[in-house]
RNA sequence: GGAGGGGUGGCCGAGCGGUCAAUGGCAGCAGACUGUAAAUCUGCCGGGUUUCACCCUACGUUGGUUCAAAUCCAACCCCCUCCA
């Protein structure tokens, strides 16, 4: 389908469309003039992730296309907790933390954002603020009679609980609510006229448009993002050692280059597309590589990703230290380090540099070869590492041994 | 309420008195091959230490039987299936 609108141009090109309420419609209203979206974020942990990484774009791609994005962050709803894929009902948090987390994670938004007073401005708001205000006969008379509790019923987040017989509890129940009303004060407060988020979010966000519809009688639109995965099918942005934050905190910079520089092939393309400003001709130009040039290309989304996250120093000096330690054998600024006083032996450095959790671990490392001292592989466990030096677990985790 | 079945290491899933720190698969780590990729092959894969060995902790919880229990018994907790 080809829209007229700069937005939905660009986040079409780019692989961000899954689905959408009235396409016709929104590409008619987004051409028309500026609009004003928005995504919900949790706020739930001090940092967003990489999964959170797609709508984050989609805002800017908005903001780019001269329209107003809004971060709702959930303040009120954290309090209640999403049921949407969840076993079992979260942990509630309270106010401080609630508040630290947000504090924190708009940090994250100012990288991708422009926020101000302007038109088209980035404007950051917080659901507690309504609410936390409701009253609740009014709210039930007023928009719980738009509520089916047969269809809520049919949710795979409720039903899901339901057929397992795990608990659901009432607060838990009303979430969907909550995020319907949501827009609805959206709508009123800012005149919002579109909600986004993932495809998981397609039911909610139809509540929602349906609410406005019905209680205000006007026009609101969704459209959410497919699932992104990664060309072996596992879940993009999940490792092992857990979710890829973006918060500098809580990842290094050079590890959030790493992670990008380690994309497979197939999906070079796509997450230039989705993750990168770059013009989506260059980007065809990079995917298009093989070979040696494909690792170009992983090298150019590394650190156009990192940028657009951590900031163009951050990133240059991850590809600087990247280029250096594993193109050239050398080392690099942004190794870890780990400080001494004394020249230590190799276990102890391993353990130091956090490459083993444990003696037994470095140990093995040893045995298996995969420990180096300045790319020299080590055989013996009390080989001595002296500041200066080098030591490498294995091909890709560096680190340096620097004088206390 | 009645009748069965089950709860095992990060996950799935064998074992059903000693040879069990527990087969196998997935995930993870390391090595080989490469391109800091994928696929493939090999090794490791509860923790600790003075590491061809030893010591801890573990098979839902708590007790018991036994020289010896993940394996048998009892009670309790939780899950599943069928009947009411």
């Amino acid at each position: 389908m080809t829209h007229s609108s700069e937005f939905l141009q660009r986040l079409d090109a780019r692989g961000f469309i899954h689905q959408i309420t009235d396409a016709a419609a929104l590409d008619a209203a987004a051409h028309k003039g500026p609009i004003t979206a928005y995504v919900g974020f949790d706020c739930t942990a001090p940092s967003l992730h990489i999964g959170n990484l797609v709508s984050i774009m989609m805002l800017r791609h908005l903001q780019q296309a001269g329209h107003k994005p809004i971060v709702l962050m959930g303040g009120g709803t954290t309090k209640v907790g999403d049921p949407s894929g969840k076993d079992e009902a979260r942990q509630l948090l309270d106010d401080g933390q609630i508040a630290a987390n947000m504090a924190s994670i708009r940090r994250i938004f100012e990288r991708f954002l422009r926020f101000g007073d302007g038109p088209s401005d980035a404007i950051m708001v917080n659901n507690d603020e309504w609410l936390s205000q409701l009253r609740y006969i009014p709210f039930l008379r007023d928009v719980g009679r738009h509520f089916s509790v047969n269809r809520m019923l049919s949710f795979d987040s409720v039903k899901l609980r339901l057929d397992r017989e795990q608990p659901l509890s009432f607060l838990e129940f009303n979430y969907m609510i909550f995020q319907a009303y949501d827009y609805l004060e959206l709508s009123r407060r800012h005149g919002c006229t579109l909600q986004m988020g993932g495809s998981d979010q397609w039911g909610n966000i139809v509540n929602g448009t349906d609410l406005i519809r019905r209680i205000d009688g006007r026009e609101a639109f969704g459209l959410t993002t497919p699932l992104i995965t990664r060309a072996d099918g596992a879940k993009m942005g999940k490792t092992a050692r857990g979710a890829v934050w973006l918060h500098e905190d809580q990842l290094p910079h050079f590890d959030y280059w790493q992670f990008w520089r380690n994309t497979h092939d197939a999906d070079v393309g796509k997450f230039l597309a989705l993750f990168t400003d770059l013009p989506l001709d260059e980007i065809a130009r990079l995917a298009a590589l093989d070979g040696a040039g494909i690792n170009h290309a992983k090298e150019v989304l590394a650190t156009e990703a990192t940028a657009l996250c951590r900031g163009r120093a951050a990133a240059e000096a991850a590809a600087a230290t990247a280029r250096a330690t594993f193109a050239d054998g050398g080392t690099g600024a942004a190794l870890p380090q780990f400080a001494v006083a004394a020249p230590v032996t190799i276990i102890e450095a391993l353990i130091g540099l956090g490459f083993a959790a444990s003696k037994n671990e470095a140990r093995k490392l040893v045995a298996q070869g995969g420990a180096r001292i300045d790319g020299n592989a080590v055989t013996s466990d009390a080989a001595p590492v002296a500041p200066g030096q080098k030591v490498s677990a294995g091909k890709k985790r560096h680190g340096l041994v620097v004088a206390a």
